[in-house]
DNA sequence: CAGAATTCCTAGCAGTGCTAGGATCTGGAT
DNA sequence: ATCCAGATCCTAGCACTGCTAGGAATTCTG
């Protein structure tokens, strides 16, 4: 018995080495250039290897999502925690995101452009997803008005989502961002009239 | 010489005829299923003829993106200045660009995903990003107040390429679509308090 | 009608994700 | 210590991708 946990924990470690290699071949020259091949080769073993641990390429993606899911719920909560709350909380937990976003590019791709497999959009999803959605709501919400707070978040999660992602893309330029972002901002919090 | 221009408008045909067989190929299948071998089949030429008009696949998705750009400034003109100005011509404007991400994906895809190698934020970019622009100008500037129109356009821009993707990766329900899209036209359109 | 030039296809390269099959190594029982 | 069962892992290969070299076939020109 006491060898079959020795080699769970070494499968477990085997499994978190995949990920980390998946990451930063990701974070260094980005998604395209993380094949089977050379994952293999990174983590030394051979590519069948890889299929022992995970359904598939997606799947090593998913997994790499999931960190980044975690990483971002922290980063918003400390952004929105530093604050004192009202229109601060939700400048600060923007620019968090939107800063996750430009720092760990392939990260951000892997977690809302690839690996459709993360499931959004139901209540039952992953705690990381409810969470994140939660730093949002919370900056928010005191600032919604007549209108639903949950809707409301969403709306403006899609524009950040756009901000970043057409920034990222070249299709803005960034030097205007910090801009663009206040104006967001402005409108997002200004009063009903 | 009259057999030259002949040839040229063959050529021409022949390559209109790659144009539309991507496009119907992807918006019947995706982008995934758009390979090099299927549309040689497609337009009953071998593969070779593919490079004899484009420098590779992704010129076609290029050529594919141009013709959705024409397309899409025609409909948001057409929204546009089917009803008088202010709000309501936001609101037009709005519906009518997530109208055409989700009747045509493959199409947005191409355009806003993909196909990097359009000059976007660039001032001699192609004249149908220019216009596309400026049929968003035309409908954000009279709501700008003090803020700068072509920023406040970029912003607005940035929402709804945001709720567009989101939504059509289903990490967004597309049943709240619309009234995302009323949250949203109700921030940008709500004076300064 | 022969020669030159263009057009086009066959065949192939290097790469991808993924998998079947057998070799190799490990752990436990005799 | 030995032998066998089972887990572990690698080699080799499949079907596919985008793309290209080289030669065959067709077309136009003198």
């Amino acid at each position: 018995m006491a060898t079959g946990t020795r080699r769970e924990r070494e499968r477990a470690q085997r499994e978190e080495l995949i990920v980390r290699a998946a990451r930063e071949l990701a974070e260094a020259e980005g998604w395209d250039a993380v094949t089977t091949r050379r994952l293999a080769a990174e983590i030394e073993y051979s590519q069948p290897v890889l299929y022992s641990h995970f359904k598939g390429k997606n799947a090593i993606m998913t997994a790499v999502a999931a960190q980044g899911f975690e990483e971002l719920v922290t980063e918003l909560r400390a952004a929105r925690t530093a604050v004192r709350g009202g229109p601060e909380a939700l400048a600060a937990v923007a620019a968090a995101y939107t800063d996750f976003a430009r720092e760990r590019p392939a990260l951000y791709d892997a977690m809302f452009t690839h690996a459709v497999e993360v499931e959004f959009a139901t209540p039952d999803g992953p705690a990381y997803l409810r969470e994140g959605f939660g730093e949002l709501l919370q900056a928010v919400e005191p600032l919604a008005g007549d209108d639903d707070p949950g809707v409301l978040t969403e709306t403006f999660w899609a524009s950040l989502h756009g901000l970043a992602t057409l920034e990222r893309s070249g299709r803005l330029p960034m030097s205007l961002h910090d801009e663009r972002l206040r104006l967001l901002l402005g409108r997002f919090t200004r009063p009903k009239g």
